[in-house]
DNA sequence: TGGCTACTTGACAAAATAGCCAAATATTCT
DNA sequence: AGAATATTTGGCTATTTTGTCAAGTAGCCA
């Protein structure tokens, strides 16, 4: 049971940060190789490459070399429904903050 | 955009440790005290009271004292679905591994 | 009031993480 | 083979996180 928590933090870990988050975001669209996410986030290409094997490890995505690129995509099936969740319940946090500034 | 990546982040980061995820699952149940919770996982109180806090700021819990307790219980409704989720898709992993190493 | 229990906060050391640069690897093209 | 492109890895520093102990706050009961 401690080994389940212990992957599932593992998990988590690996989605807590807004870069990695960004990419994500962008594999919703399908799979992308790191040029694609570099371009998309702004840092360097070696850093993109080390959240990427965060993810990795962490069996978020799926990588497969296609020539001298490598395209990761989503396994994690129930990643959208959660994230989609998530995005909701901050807009909503976000919405009754200003409502709360307005009076 | 960023905004909402950001503050998705703030979540999953929380999410991010065993300890935290151990005394989530026990919220699923209904609300503890910090002493329940501190039972559970057996670390300092102030350990405990920290993880909590993180949970908290992030908007994951809520808390109410009641006497010379604080309860504390699950405000994200999505995350029981997601906890569950990835809870399979890791015993899904984990028995995937052991049958590889069978052969 | 004083003491007890429940909890939080501050200070601090140890460990993990994020970012960059430079170097290594692998694949394709000439 | 040699050059060019795409990606990973190693080394490094700065920052963040985790955990403990000690001290502080708050409610309850004698």
């Amino acid at each position: 049971m401690n080994q389940i928590r212990e992957a599932q933090a593992h998990i988590f870990k690996a989605l807590g940060h807004p870069s990695r988050l960004i990419m994500l975001a962008a594999l919703r669209d399908g799979e992308k190789c790191v040029c694609d996410l570099q371009a998309l986030v702004g840092l360097d290409m070696s850093t993109v490459s080390k959240h990427l094997s965060v993810l990795h490890a962490a069996g978020i995505v799926d990588k497969e070399k296609r020539g001298t690129n490598i395209y990761y995509r989503l396994t994690l099936c129930c990643l959208e429904t959660f994230l989609a969740c998530t995005e909701d319940a901050i807009r909503r946090r976000l919405a009754a903050k200003a409502k709360l500034l307005e009076d």
